[in-house]
DNA sequence: GGGTTTCTTGAGTGATCACTCAAGTATATA
DNA sequence: TATATACTTGAGTGATCACTCAAGAAACCC
């Protein structure tokens, strides 16, 4: 009995957090998304409820796609392999609507309204940091880092200086690639004395 | 014969400033400005010319005031107990309207928009990159940093890794301090051999 | 093909946006 | 004290905000 929308959902949400991740929250208006998704307001609201509703599900898929990323530069070079691959491939991102990490964006934009949303990118980023924590663990058990070192306090930092590379990477003036190869060549200070 | 105003303009935009590096660019809306400066939109627009006229103004401010606690910092622990000192200062600043960088914020808010504050706030961070240049380079002269390495490399690098700390500063549920000591504990690794 | 159900359309909602301006008020000089 | 010159007030501007809803169109089952 039912007519089927005439969209695909799923592409709908990579447009819409590409021009989220691109614009922001606030910098992204109905108009904007209407344009882009090629949906009437009634239709917009039939499928997602609200504009926040639809921010948090690009979000969410947003976080998804960073941690499938991470897992192929596993499979691709290892644990650490994939730690010392990251930050290239982070700033080199060619199509990408930002060099900057969408979940920083969103806690920095709304952290301080207690908007709903900074407590979802909150959550999120403690997600890839665990992701960050279990790959030094394992980059210890394959002895590429010293295992004296807490992979716990690895992660954080390494999630630290990879956002402020990934903020650093929005300047026009700055060569991130550079940033981006010390990052990685840091890395090696970790390795185990052996 | 004229009439003097009864604000202090510089106050006004201290004002402005913890205002919009709390809330951003479009977080913050005129009727706010009126309430924390207590001014009518006529006074207001007498007084400043427009929103962005007066973000301008309380960015710049934002960068004097962060050049000049380096500044202080070089003088009472010289060239590199500034470099050393600062993330711990910037994360455990307690008055302070928010720990990320207010210049970063606004690049990351409004690169997008191909916005005149994106650009200004480009600058900003440039002459701050300079200033951390020049500390790293009075620091080898002090003979506490390896006199081998780039300046300028080491600037960029030390100025993405406290973007990146003050950007994670935000998270309430992770300890910064934490990070801000290891961070300065790291630039140990940089003294010369001898 | 009729009937049911869902999706799509697009004008329209009140609220808020940054901003204006004419009128009133206070302070300086002459 | 008179007058000139600001500054202050606050209602009001059109534009845009996120969002609603009644009506029409399309796809499915029987």
């Amino acid at each position: 009995m039912p007519r089927r929308p005439n969209y695909d959902r799923d592409d709908l949400i990579d447009r819409a957090r590409d021009l989220f991740w691109r614009s922001g929250w606030a910098g992204t208006s109905l108009k904007d998304l209407e344009a882009t998704l090629k949906m009437k307001p009634g239709s917009f609201y039939a499928a997602f409820g609200s504009k926040e509703a639809l921010y948090e599900l690009a979000l969410e898929k947003y976080s998804e796609g960073s941690r499938a990323t991470v897992k192929e530069l596993v499979d691709q070079f290892g644990a650490f392999g994939a730690l010392t691959h990251l930050p290239a491939v982070v700033v080199e991102a060619e199509g990408a609507p930002a060099k900057a990490c969408m979940v920083s964006k969103t806690l920095l934009e709304l952290h301080a309204q207690n908007h709903p949303l900074a407590a979802k990118a909150e959550d999120l980023l403690n997600m890839m940091e665990e992701q960050f924590t279990g790959l030094f663990r394992q980059a210890q058990a394959d002895g590429d880092i010293d295992p004296d070192l807490d992979p716990a306090v690895l992660a954080r930092r390494y999630q630290s200086d990879l956002l402020g590379l990934r903020l650093s990477a929005e300047r026009s003036s700055l060569d991130a690639s550079a940033i981006a190869a010390e990052f990685a060549d840091s890395l090696g200070r970790l390795r185990p004395a052996n």
